[in-house]
DNA sequence: ATTATCTATAGATCTATAGATAATGC
DNA sequence: ATTATCTATAGATCTATAGATAATGC
């Protein structure tokens, strides 16, 4: 068994200056976790490396051995904030056992429930204009992607097959819209629950997209 | 009548460096709008102040002399997006001529058609982190009195007079989630007209208050 | 004299690299 | 020997101030 997997044993290379209580966490992740905190509360570009890798135990210097830089961290948050909503998405666009609507209801739910459900808020990163950047295109893509799947979905509804293009992506927007808007808006009352919220949320995507 | 008015007639003061066609603007607003340009396309920590002044057509240093600095800048720019709709939001609640869903219907349309329709996306501003800042206490105040007056609407609807709290307060998150989140999804597609967009946006606001 | 601008710059960052060091592993 | 970390720092910013300058106004 050797001495692995109490995560606290002895580890190769200097030790830490500022010794902490062990998070447990892989390097990188506490890399990734110190800029999430430190992205939604001060700002990605107030945000020094410094700061990052203070936060993460470590000197700011020792930063750059796991990672590129802070656009790196910032893209890696941001693709993490959306995936499992895609891969869930993919799973309701194959699955043509359940009603349309049903499955736009439960992408909803799902969407906001994941957004608002971290710790962090991580939404609030999406808009960003930093990430406009090329850097972030893997982002982008992904996120286009997802709100394809929501077009997709409208577009199996009952009412939204017979819908122009151009409807479509209306209803596409003010449903996707709404999403995203929930989400940010919902740091206004935190202690609500989350899955109350969401499925309020979804209702009321229901009832824009007029299904 | 003197040599006002034509704008464009010699000015006080040393004479500026960098020569340009004359905008017609005050040095101020012609800040502001460099301001809104670059803070909307680079972001607001990602833009320096002498970004800013030169693109006003004024050395870094010059732009001391009109305002304290960028947080000045930002903290007009995030006034001047709330306050038209909420001097327009407390219109409406006065008016009882009109009943409430049809104000309701029409702070949504008004709302959106400001936000979108302005040059540059100050609508993302919104949710800067760095805004979180006790300087921009005033913004938070008009913007929470905007939040208010959609509440006041929401609540004197005919089916909005019953409910609980809770549920008042999640119907009006739901609706300024609404708001918030189209206009940032407008830029998706910014060829759609805006009045257009205005108006389905504030049906489906008034479909999500269950109106 | 007043004003709006300029040039120059001190001081405070911040990023990314170079090279040293202190552990474990063999 | 390998690894993870450290310290130190060069070079590139960026902000805000000090003081000079070139207009108009009286």
């Amino acid at each position: 068994m050797g001495t692995a997997g109490t995560g606290q044993s002895r580890r190769v290379g200097r030790p830490r200056a500022a010794q902490r209580p062990d998070s447990g966490l892989e390097p990188r992740e506490e890399l990734l976790v110190a800029a999430a905190e430190l992205f939604t509360t001060l700002g990605y570009a107030a945000t020094s490396t410094r700061a990052v890798a203070e936060r993460a135990g470590m000197r700011q210097a020792s930063m750059y051995h796991y990672v590129s830089g802070k656009e790196e961290l910032l893209a890696q948050l941001l693709e993490s904030t959306v995936t499992p909503s895609l891969a869930y998405a993919r799973e309701l666009l194959a699955d043509d056992t359940v009603p349309a609507e049903d499955r736009l209801w439960e992408l909803c739910r799902a969407d906001v429930e994941v957004l608002c459900g971290g710790t962090h808020n991580l939404g609030g990163l999406y808009l960003l204009p930093e990430v406009r950047a090329e850097r972030f295109a893997g982002f982008h893509a992904v996120r286009a992607e997802l709100k394809d799947a929501y077009r997709q979905l409208l577009a199996a509804t009952r009412s939204g097959g017979a819908l122009a293009k151009s409807e479509l992506d209306l209803r596409t927007d003010l449903v996707f819209g709404l999403i995203e808007g929930v989400i940010l808006v919902h740091r206004s009352d935190p202690a609500r629950s989350v899955s109350v919220f969401a499925e309020a949320t979804a209702d009321a995507a229901l009832r824009i997209a007029g299904v």
